[in-house]
DNA sequence: CGTATCACTGGTCACATTGCCCAGTGAATG
DNA sequence: CATTCACTGGGCAATGTGACCAGTGATACG
């Protein structure tokens, strides 16, 4: 579960440069091949990494608006609710949070427009009792762990 | 900009077995190697795929704890406030929303009290007014993105 | 109507990498 | 002291890769 140096290593390498392949990897970390697949084989049947699928950029499909919607769910309708989004496209994430009956949901939509087209898709379902939506602007940190990855790595070290 | 039907089978297809090769999509789409391999080119090009780095869990590093915390930012202070979130490793994304000076932020912990470690450092800043934080408790339908190209793909068809 | 452009096919080639094997070593464990 | 484990450094056949090429059909354009 806890991750060394070299495992910090291999995943912030591999996230810097994907197309690279094990050999090359085990040159430049300077170990031996076997041993970055044996830690990369770990590190995956471990859960650490969960795989290696692209990385789509909803914007550069078509999609460039992202909002958040808070819905308030009613009480036992979950399940539904849960069913009913996950068939919509443009829900690309689903949260259950604290407060009863409350979910996050992460949205696209091709325009400000069509936002509303995907917002009353979304609310259009009988167990959504309430719903608030924020639109994002900007992205100032997209989505990242190398640094968690290198904190974990350097947890560890002290151990 | 837009996608073909074939580009959405080679995403959907990568996807779902990231380790295939070009070859072997090219068997399984039926079409040439070179044909497959240039889609890629200007899939990857285009920024639709923006890359192929390794999808880690931050459960399985120990940060099983995921937050939402919305800020609200003194006038001016935005690009100070991002700044410093940048600098702290549990955030592992950070938005601007709707709503003058509010800012979203997704983190992660160690456990519940670790959550309180990490929001004090995130909030302990001049420019931050007020936080609210909500915990996440289940993920029902974790970020994902192959119904979406699966629709941009059935869209362009259409043109 | 001819022509240029473009994407795709189906093939080749040399080269690098992969997956898999092995024996040997050093450290930690019991 | 014996065992286990991770790592090393090497070798092997098989495969995939990147780079080409000529030929073809469709489309767009003068």
């Amino acid at each position: 579960m806890a991750i060394d140096h070299l495992d910090g290593r291999i995943i912030v390498l591999l996230a810097r440069e994907p197309r690279i392949g094990v050999l090359e990897m085990s040159r430049r970390l300077g170990v031996a091949r076997g041993t970055v697949q044996a830690r990369l084989d770990r590190l995956q049947s471990n859960g650490v990494i969960r795989g290696f699928g692209p990385q789509v950029d909803p914007a550069a499909l078509g999609y460039p608006v992202t909002a958040f919607a808070t819905l308030q769910i009613r009480q036992g309708q979950g399940a539904d609710v849960r069913a009913h989004l996950a068939t919509v496209p443009e829900v690309l994430e689903l949260l259950t949070t604290t407060g009863s009956g409350d979910m996050l949901c992460r949205l696209v939509a091709r325009s400000n427009a069509d936002l509303q087209r995907v917002i009353d898709r979304v609310v259009g379902f009988d167990g959504i009792v309430r719903a608030s939506t924020t639109i994002v602007m900007e992205n100032p940190v997209p989505l990242r762990i190398i640094p968690l990855v290198e904190q974990a790595a350097a947890d560890s070290a002290g151990t």
